[in-house]
DNA sequence: TCTGGGGTCCTAGGACCC
DNA sequence: TCTGGGGTCCTAGGACCC
């Protein structure tokens, strides 16, 4: 029955989703590059005050040393170990010969990082996908992925979905081969934790055990109507199939980027406003310079905020254009920061893009080449931008910049017939805040207007005797 | 001085439009 | 004029993944 489940799902009958995962990718690539490192603790993650594990080899994880475990902590229980900040050139080299190996092998390749992949054997050259050919094919993988990157071993599962692939991968490692035979997947998961589930995090493991619900058994035997009030409509349903081995996930090649960031956590906590705004100016040209090398621009411009009580604020504000500009990412970046009380102390910082676009409306910004690649820039000297007529018809928050009774500000927002200007003061990134009437024939010397604000409708309300 | 960085997806509420 | 529903967009926060 598929009662209350909606569409149905169609698993493979053959084990042809193969993931492979590299073995403590990172620390391995360390000892195999430094021989002496070889047999011993390697740890490879943030060596700064507030660093994190991102990868412990093998002799380390017999101290207890962990992924996403702080690097204070894991010193403390492998002092003996070597800390090494990471050299990402040489991963992604290593990660890059072994995605071209398993290309060769079927084209449909789904990277979900550098050390991990899942391909997907139905497009490959094989004879048959019975268990005896993609056994022996993963095994013949393992070996190649050894030889071409000097020494590095892989873990390999088989299975007919994704779920159970990476499953697999998880059975015999490191350095093993687990294939799950087609028939045998829910007999393999019932035992298991529920958090083998992907999706099922620390939070939502709480919330089923909180339910009485621990392995994937007793997840089966609750309906799906119940799932969907334990934990949203979206995983309850995904936790109905999963829990029954039912995965028709597509194996993906290509994912549109959807979001480029930048953050970072300063070793002490942050107090200085003029302080963070060099910072997310710094992160706003990173990101930007990022956006510009893949032919990005997106509309959406945030910043991340974590407070040194790690509560982790967000603000963000969206352009009617897209951009790839430090300077519009910079300025919106630093004047987002205004509204928020940081004066408890900032640990981490970031700015954002997201809403993105794969091409630029070039002759909408062919007049930004006046002020420079980065468009319009205040603190540029010089003569006046010259308004172009487009300003007439959208303003672009963010972006345009005009004059008018306080100097020179960047439009912040626009509509129902008024334009808000906001001025930038040597105090402030996020200065006055004016509106215009958006049909004001004067570009340069506007007349103030009332905003249009809620503050104008409460006195109102007390003037009216009743 | 517990708790990285770069992502993805989901939820919920409000605005706005039809 | 009142009421409601649906769809879309935006914002903020949270969970999760590697």
């Amino acid at each position: 029955m598929w009662a209350g489940a909606g569409t149905v799902r169609r698993v493979r009958t053959q084990a042809s989703i193969l993931h492979l995962d590299l073995d403590a990718f990172f620390a391995a690539v360390e000892q195999r590059d430094k021989p002496s490192l070889r047999g011993k603790p390697v740890v490879v993650g943030g060596t700064g005050g507030r660093g994190v594990v991102a990868t412990a080899s093998y002799e380390a994880r017999i101290y207890g040393v962990r992924s996403a475990m702080s690097t204070r902590e894991a010193r403390a229980r492998c002092p003996h170990a070597a800390f090494l900040s990471g050299r990402f050139h040489a991963y992604r080299e290593a990660s890059a010969q072994v995605m071209s190996l398993l290309r060769a092998v079927s084209p449909l390749v789904e990277p979900l990082s550098l050390d991990e992949a899942f391909v997907d054997l139905e497009r490959s050259d094989l004879p048959d996908l019975e268990v005896e050919t993609v056994t022996a094919l993963a095994a013949e993988l393992r070996r190649r992925v050894t030889e071409v990157t000097d020494g590095l071993t892989a873990s390999v599962g088989l299975g007919t979905s994704k779920f159970i692939a990476k499953v697999a991968s998880e059975i015999d490692k490191p350095d093993g081969l687990t294939v799950v035979v087609p028939g045998t997947e829910q007999e393999l998961l019932r035992p298991m934790h529920v958090s083998v589930i992907p999706g099922v995090g620390p939070a939502t493991s709480e919330r089923l055990r909180r339910a009485g619900i621990h392995t994937v058994a007793e997840l089966e035997s609750v309906s799906a109507d119940e799932l969907v009030r334990l934990v949203g409509k979206a995983q309850g349903t995904s936790l109905w199939h999963l829990a029954r081995a039912l995965d028709d996930r597509p194996v993906v090649a290509e994912r549109e980027t959807k979001s480029v960031s930048v953050e970072g956590t300063y070793d002490t906590d942050l107090t200085d406003r003029t302080l963070m705004e060099g910072l997310l100016t710094r992160q706003a040209s990173e990101v930007a310079a990022r956006l510009i090398k893949h032919g990005l621009s997106g509309r959406t411009i945030s910043i991340k905020v974590r407070l040194h009580d790690f509560t982790t604020l967000s603000r963000s504000t969206t352009l009617t254009s897209p951009t790839d500009a430090a300077s519009v990412i910079a300025r919106l970046a630093r004047s987002l920061l205004v509204d928020l009380d940081t004066s408890g102390g900032v640990r981490l910082l970031g700015v954002g893009v997201s809403g993105l676009a794969d091409w630029i409306q070039d002759d909408l910004f062919a007049d930004a080449e006046d002020a420079g690649p980065d468009g319009p820039d205040l603190a540029a000297p010089g003569p006046e931008p010259e308004l172009p007529t487009r300003h007439r018809s959208g303003w672009s928050p963010g972006m345009d910049v005009v004059h008018a009774e306080l100097g020179r500000g960047w439009v912040w927002g626009s509509g129902r017939g008024v334009v808000t200007v906001r001025f930038e003061t040597a105090d402030s990134p996020a200065g006055p805040v004016r509106s215009y009437a958006v049909d004001d024939p004067d570009l340069s010397v506007w007349e103030p207007q009332e905003p249009a604000s809620e503050s104008a409708t409460t006195s109102g309300t007390t003037g009216s005797p009743g």
